[in-house]
Order: C-alpha cells, then sequence, then structure tokens
RNA sequence: GGAGCUGUGGUGUAGCGGUUAACAUGCCGGCCUGUCAAGCCGGAGAUCGCGGGUUCAAUCCCCGUCAGCUCCGCCA
C-alpha cells in the first residue's frame, strides 16, 4: 500500500475517494463495537474508523492498534454527521473507514506524550529526542526554520551572492574564542581547529574575486552554554567586496524584512534605527539594548557630588559616575528593593541606593546625606512621581552602565514592562576598536584584528588609541546580539599597524596570518560583512524561549548530548593512532 | 570556576522526622456502536536521583555528589 494522501489535508472535497494513508496513531478510541483512531503525520490529523458491522475481521484486528504504532490504512473518504463533525480539528468534516490495513511498526508506550503544551522534564525530551520532535508545535519549529533558510538563500541569490563552503578542519588562530582541536593522525603532534566562524576564508574569497559570498556555516565556540548559546551553532556568514557600512546594514534590512514577510507575514519597517555604542551604554547601559521598554538611565554625578553619602562622592572622586533609573510606579516593598539590591550585589555592585517616592515625598535611608534643593532637582532630573521607585548605582563608569544595564532588563521582567509581540531592531555602530587588556597589558581587538578603524579616526591610533571607533556593526533584536560584522583592512599599512598596536611583532603576525598577509599583497578589493546567529534569529522569529526549541539536537548547559550521550570516551587504540596520552585530573576513571 | 532553582510509580504533581507514600494521567484487563481529553469497572506499577551523616526512626534535617535549567565569569 503506498500513501496516496497526507493525513492533515482531507476535507470534504475528498469524500467518495478511496485513499491510503500512513502515519502514527496519535489515539485510539474503542467503544467495543466501533474504534475510532487518529492518524498523524507531519500535516496533521484525521480520523479513521472500523466499523464492527461493515468489515468484522478487520475490527478484531484493529483491537490491537496502540499509540504511536506506524500504520498504513486504506479505505473510502465519507463525510460525518453533521452532529459529529469535530471542528477543532480541519480534517474534521470527513473521516476514512477502513477497508484494509498494515502495522507497518509496534511502538512502545512513549516516555514522553506526544502532543503539544505538554510539560515535562528536559531531560526527557532530550534523550527521547526523536519522539518529542513527533510533536506538532516541535515539527512546525523545524518546518519554520528550514522556511527561513530558504528564503534566505532566495533572497541572496537573488541579489547575486554566491554559496561557497569553507573548511571545517581548518586551523587555530588566537585571539576570540577557545577552539575545538581535532588532532591530526598523519602528522603526529598537530591540531585542526573547528572554526569560529568561516572569517578568514570569507575574506580570502574576496580576494579571490567572488565578490558577494554567503554561507549557511557551523561554528564552534568551546565556551559556556546559555539559553540563547550553544557551543556549535548556525550563521549566515556573508562578505562583499567595494561596499561600505551603509550598503551592508541596508541589505541585511531589506533581507530580514523580506524573510519576516515571506516566512511569518510580518511587515517590518526598514530602515532599522542606528544607535552609537556610547550612546546605548548611556542610555541602557547595554551594547544590546532592548528597546521594547523604556527605563532609560539617567546621569546624575552632577546632582549629588557635594552630598554627605561618601559612597556617591567616593565613587566621583575616583573618576566614576553615579546614575539611576526609575523604576516608573512600580511601588516596590521594601522587600522588594533588598531582593533587587541582593540582584545588583551579584553582578559586583557594592550596594543599591534607592527611593521610595510617595505623594508626601521622598522616603530612603539616604535622605538625610542630601539637600532639599538637591533631593528636588534629584527628582525632577529622574521625573520622579509618586509610586516611583528610584535607584542609584555609583561605580567607575563601566561597571556603573554594566549593573545599570542588568537592572534596567531585570526591572523591565519583574514589572512586566516587555512588549512581548514588538520586533524591535536596532543597529549598534561605531564600537571602540580596542579594549586595554590589563592582565596581558596590551590593547586586544573588540571585533577581531581585521577590523577597519573609521577613517576619521586612523590618526587617533597613534595618539589615543582607545578612542578610535571602529567600523563595526551589531544587529540587535529585542535585547540579544543577532548579527555583526565590520568592515575589513584592506591596506596593509593599516594591518600592520594594526597588529602593531595589538603586540604582534611582524614575525608573529605572519607565523598566524601570513596565508592572509599574504594574500593581501596581491590586489584586495576593499571589502566588509557581517554574520547573522540564525539559531537565536529563528529562536525570536518564532517566540522561542531558548535556542534549544530551534535546534534538533541540542546540548545541555554541560555541553552533552542526551540522545547519544556525546562526548564520550574512545578506545586506547584510537588514542595510539593519534599519538594521544590521557593526563586526567586525580580520581578519574581510567579510560 | 562561582551563585541560585529543580530531582517522589512511565509522565505530571501532592506529601511528611514514624503514612499501607496520596492524586491525576498513562499502561494492562473487562464492558460498551459515534467518540474525538470518550465513558464505566477492575488491576499492575515507586527501594522518593546517588553516597554519607544526624536520629530509636530520614523520602523529609545536614553534608557531599550527579544530572537538568537560569545567571555571573567566559563567549561577539
Amino acid at each position: 500500500m503506498k500513501k496516496t494522501h497526507d493525513c492533515g489535508i482531507l476535507k470534504a472535497a475528498n469524500i467518495g475517494e478511496t485513499v491510503c494513508l500512513s502515519g502514527w496513531i496519535q489515539g485510539r478510541r474503542d467503544h467495543g463495537g466501533i474504534i475510532f483512531v487518529d492518524l498523524r503525520d507531519r500535516t496533521g490529523i484525521v480520523q479513521v474508523v472500523f466499523d464492527c458491522e461493515r468489515n468484522k475481521e478487520i475490527f478484531h484486528l484493529a483491537e490491537a492498534l496502540r499509540s504511536e504504532y506506524v500504520l498504513s490504512v486504506s479505505g473510502e473518504v465519507k463525510p460525518r454527521d453533521p452532529e459529529t463533525v469535530n471542528p477543532k480539528i480541519p480534517t474534521g468534516e470527513v473521516e476514512v473507514f477502513v477497508r484494509e490495513f498494515t502495522i507497518l511498526n509496534p511502538s512502545k508506550t512513549p516516555p514522553i506524550y506526544v502532543e503539544d503544551d505538554i510539560d515535562v522534564d528536559e531531560n526527557l525530551r532530550l534523550r527521547y529526542r526523536y519522539l518529542d520532535l513527533r510533536r506538532p508545535e516541535m515539527q512546525k519549529k523545524l518546518f519554520m526554520r528550514h522556511k527561513i533558510i530558504k528564503k534566505i538563500r532566495d533572497y541572496l541569490d537573488d541579489q547575486g551572492f554566491w554559496e561557497v563552503e569553507t573548511p571545517v578542519l581548518t586551523r587555530s588562530t588566537p585571539e576570540g574564542a577557545r577552539d575545538y582541536l581535532v588532532p591530526s593522525r598523519i602528522r603526529a603532534g598537530s591540531f585542526y581547529a573547528l572554526p569560529q566562524s568561516p572569517q578568514l576564508f570569507k575574506q580570502l574569497l574576496m580576494v579571490a574575486g567572488t565578490e558577494k559570498y554567503f554561507q549557511i556555516a557551523r561554528c564552534f565556540r568551546d565556551e559556556d552554554l546559555r539559553a540563547d548559546r550553544q557551543p556549535e551553532f548556525t550563521q549566515l556568514d556573508m562578505e562583499l567586496s567595494f561596499v561600505e557600512t551603509d550598503d551592508i546594514l541596508s541589505l541585511i534590512e531589506s533581507l530580514v524584512q523580506y524573510i519576516y514577510h515571506e516566512a511569518l507575514g510580518i511587515e517590518l519597517t526598514i530602515p532599522f534605527p542606528r544607535m552609537p555604542y556610547r550612546e546605548a551604554m548611556e542610555r541602557y547601559g547595554s551594547d544590546k539594548p532592548d528597546l521594547r521598554f523604556s527605563l532609560e538611565i539617567k546621569e546624575v554625578s552632577d546632582l549629588v557630588s557635594d552630598c554627605q553619602f561618601k559612597v556617591f562622592t567616593g565613587a566621583l572622586k575616583k573618576g566614576g559616575v553615579v546614575r539611576g533609573i526609575n523604576a516608573k510606579g512600580a511601588a516596590f516593598s521594601r522587600k522588594d528593593v533588598d531582593d533587587l539590591t541582593e540582584f545588583c550585589i551579584q553582578l559586583g555592585a557594592k550596594g543599591l541606593a534607592w527611593f521610595m517616592v510617595g505623594t508626601e515625598g521622598l522616603k530612603s535611608p539616604l535622605l538625610k546625606f542630601f539637600t532639599e534643593e538637591r533631593l528636588e532637582q534629584l527628582s525632577s532630573q529622574m521625573e520622579a512621581e509618586a509610586g516611583d521607585v528610584l535607584f542609584f548605582v555609583a561605580d567607575a563608569q563601566e561597571k556603573a552602565e554594566d549593573i545599570l544595564g542588568h537592572l534596567r532588563n531585570h526591572l523591565a521582567g519583574k514589572m512586566n514592562l516587555v512588549k512581548e509581540e514588538e520586533n524591535r531592531f536596532l543597529w549598534v555602530v561605531d564600537f571602540p576598536l580596542l579594549s586595554y587588556d590589563p592582565e596581558e597589558k596590551r590593547y586586544v581587538a573588540n571585533h577581531h584584528p581585521f577590523t577597519s578603524p573609521r577613517d576619521e579616526d586612523i590618526n587617533l591610533l597613534n595618539t589615543e588609541p582607545l578612542k578610535a571607533r571602529a567600523k563595526a556593526y551589531d544587529l540587535v533584536l529585542n535585547g540579544l546580539e543577532v548579527g555583526g560584522g565590520s568592515i575589513r583592512i584592506h591596506r596593509r599599512e593599516l594591518q600592520e599597524k594594526m597588529f602593531e598596536l595589538l603586540g604582534f611583532t611582524t614575525e608573529e603576525a605572519y607565523e598566524q596570518f601570513g596565508f592572509l598577509l599574504q594574500a593581501f599583497e596581491y590586489g584586495t578589493p576593499p571589502h566588509g560583512g557581517i554574520a547573522l546567529g540564525l539559531d537565536r534569529l529563528i529562536m525570536l522569529m518564532l517566540g522561542a524561549s531558548s535556542i534549544r526549541e530551534v535546534i534538533p539536537f541540542p546540548k545541555t548547559a554541560s555541553g552533552s548530548c542526551l540522545l547519544t550521550d556525546a562526548p564520550a570516551p574512545v578506545a586506547e587504540n584510537q588514542l595510539d593512532e593519534l599519538f594521544i596520552r590521557l593526563q586526567l585530573p586525580e580520581d578519574e576513571e581510567e579510560i
């Protein structure tokens, strides 16, 4: 028997047809003389009927059917009596009277329910992922992921991009995240690294004249996991020649607008707003601000510089700042405020100053440190009204920004301010090119060593390198970074200057990046690119709360796969072939 | 590396220093010809994550450990 129709598509128009359906048994209702079975495939569910009176033999065979058996049935599509129509399912007007059927495979009783809205330990879902993925909501996520990526390919193909594959076994380069290493059998003692991104190859493709490149690229970073971070993940990686920042931003805006329209039917307004990094940090305390709520951070250093509160004045004397957030109308209890203080302390704050705004003025243990006039100015600066609670952090600028940024997000959750249905895209631009690493006592590239400074900031590299801004940009959606890229350096002198600032000698630079620097000597077009984190983007597009929901076979927080039990020990002869001897911490099992 | 939360029949929960460990659902059997969360009757199913400690007595309290989740560090 060959499947002639999908289960989920049968409707009144099919009445009278003889069909063959194949799928899984969603459920069975045995009434003694008649058995109803819901047959499910990836398109949906249809009711098939085994009737004692019509076919006694088939009916008795059907008594053995159970959930999740794989079943093939053939029979006639019949209309249901009006009073037995099921309006809850699309196929509810019809049912199939079974003439014959085959059990293609029986099933043990599944450990999780194959249905939507299950409340089950994620452990079990991951261990039995193949059952979890049978659930309609997961099938939909798989399908939507396919569809979004298909639309990306369609769009970029239409724009003249070539999809090019780059190696997965490549070489380890310094900077960036920890590499996953793969030992070489043929060259003893040497290792490949799995790519953190195809960065260097896509730049080489620009030298190679590809001009417009993209790839749906798997990337690997051996770092700890988060709800929005897995050690292996998928990027839409792109690189273009003869472009500047605006070309890339508007291309991505159109692409994102296209896939939202095509895949979700949602119309996005472009261009997306653009915000300099500095402004994002000052107003939101984050380089990936969530714009679905306001709660902006306010500067109050000037207003508190002459107060008696030593925590404030002390921070200012050390060159720090005092900044605050107004939790509008929050009307927090003392307990809430204590919890929030604890939250900030966990993040490294020394404390959290607060003022409750009542109808009769401010309430706070800190009132005595301030003059009436200053309190009034403070209230006005913070736009305080009765019911508000004002919070202040005094610390070094970067730290204060960071803590307030986290507090802002936390408050939004606690106060239920996040407009979940909104899609607030934002470009954050003008990132600082470099930061200073006090441990290594050198500058480090914020993006990567090939990121170009802004033309007008090139001279700053000689005088105040930390003030130089990069031609780098991040795409932010609802408080998550969903993409980032830059215009690259394509001129040799500037690249050498960068390496010099990063503390590489010419020899070291050639040792690590010689192949790229050499390529750059053979006619390199100006170029730039971007990579979008597809798992995150798809997660947000589908309203999922974790990246794991849109990855078919994800890893757990400790990097293991509960389905295959990877990572796992290997046989000794495998290690021998690779010239590897294990040196495990004490008390570890012998492998 | 650090902090927090969670762990009880297959599944989801309740419980409590001494219980026959409760409920729902699922599963098995029986009855039942129009259900679609079918219904009714009966039954099986748990060494309460693991190890140690306190105690006359531990699923419950303490310590450790493992696993999962969230966050910090890390990661663009």
